[in-house]
DNA sequence: ACCTGAACACCGTTCAAGT
DNA sequence: ACCTGAACACCGTTCAAGT
């Protein structure tokens, strides 16, 4: 920090006036923030991100974000949208790569609970009760249900080629969310540090084991 | 705010001498700053949980607290604990009063939701990474693994019963706090609002179908 | 031992002023 | 439109000083 790189100067500039050094905007300063912020909290967590320090590293002032989003919590709530498209982009390619069906959707679970894994912070921010408000931003809304219903859309095609129960659907969706949502979250929360568990072999074992069931048969 | 009671003299009091008006301990202020915590946490969130005001609302200097835990992280970190403790304590009541078995275990499912739903905040704090950190409390990983145990408990009994596959109860009991702790978070963050869901019937649900399994039987 | 008040180094946010 | 610096009302935490 105590060595300041020196300003280039007009030196290096072509003489065919090109924009002026570009100190007022930054193309997309609003995109700028949302990946610092993301950055940000991927290093350092959560309560680690201050306005201040994003805007310092963006080379603009503390207040300059106040010009594209109306506080933090629209900041953390913007993050949290990105996320989710991000997750169900990864949902559908698992879904797909493996051919879906029974494999396809083995993978989707690995899929789901490696994004989580891979990104503790930014899915805490995910699941930071931005939904629960009062009134949610209806992007972050938009974006959540658009993960869940690839899901469901995965489920729907399983039941159609006879590989899953005709239950309710959506019953069935939040289900599936619910087990690897908490797979994820007890990872994230170091709650299988102690023990012999990592994320994948559990995700592997429970798919299994929900499709089974895990009571006795009494039939043989 | 604007009406204070005023303070009682000492003409209420009896002449033999009782201990002078206690303004210097309050017989158990860390109790007290532990419940004051979980009461504003509950009432306002955790990001409404200020030390100054807490002490303020027990009649104490904002550094007093600073006596019995370390920082607020510590605070924190006690009122997770805490949390843990009444979650363990409702599952084994909710085992014991359905009389074990199959209700016992739905029971014990429902009772995990409904305290979350019920303490949302409180809960929050309890999954919100103190377990995670470098060096967690060592009485909050023995509370958090003591709930578990009351799982793992019930569902060694179930399958010695031969309602359960005899599959590893650790991975067992792993996957079913899973399942309602992801049913229990997702509710708590509003991902069930603008569905016909609620999580007594969506846990009702999953505990069964996770007994019998979500995949077509092939032999009628 | 337990508690206090003053002080420090931070925050998010507002706002009049600049280009 | 977009950005700035100063100012405001908060924080958690430290520390010398009191009983």
């Amino acid at each position: 920090m105590s060595t300041l790189p020196l300003y280039d100067t007009d030196m290096a500039r072509s003489r065919t006036s090109r924009r002026p050094r570009a100190r007022y905007h930054h193309g997309d300063l609003r995109r700028a923030l949302l990946e610092e912020a993301a950055r940000t909290i991927q290093a350092e967590g959560v309560d680690g991100l201050t306005l201040r320090a994003v805007g310092q590293r963006l080379g603009v002032s503390r207040t300059a974000l106040y010009r594209h989003f109306a506080d933090k919590s629209a900041l953390l709530s913007a993050v949290a949208r990105d996320g989710f498209r991000m997750l169900r982009l990864a949902l559908v390619e698992a879904w797909e790569r493996e051919g879906r069906g029974r494999p396809g959707f083995e993978a989707m679970g690995l899929a789901y609970v490696r994004f989580a894994i891979a990104n503790p912070s930014h899915y805490r921010v995910m699941f930071g009760g931005f939904l629960a408000r009062p009134t949610p931003d209806p992007e972050l809304s938009e974006e959540a249900a658009g993960a869940f219903q690839a899901l469901v859309d995965s489920l729907v095609e399983q039941q159609q080629s006879g590989l899953v129960k005709r239950d309710d659907p959506l019953q069935l969706a939040r289900m599936i969310w619910a087990i690897v949502h908490g797979i994820a979250m007890l990872a994230i929360d170091g709650h299988f540090a102690h023990e012999g568990a990592d994320g994948d072999s559990l995700t592997a074992f429970a798919i299994e084991r929900i499709r089974t069931g895990i009571g006795e048969l009494r039939a043989g």
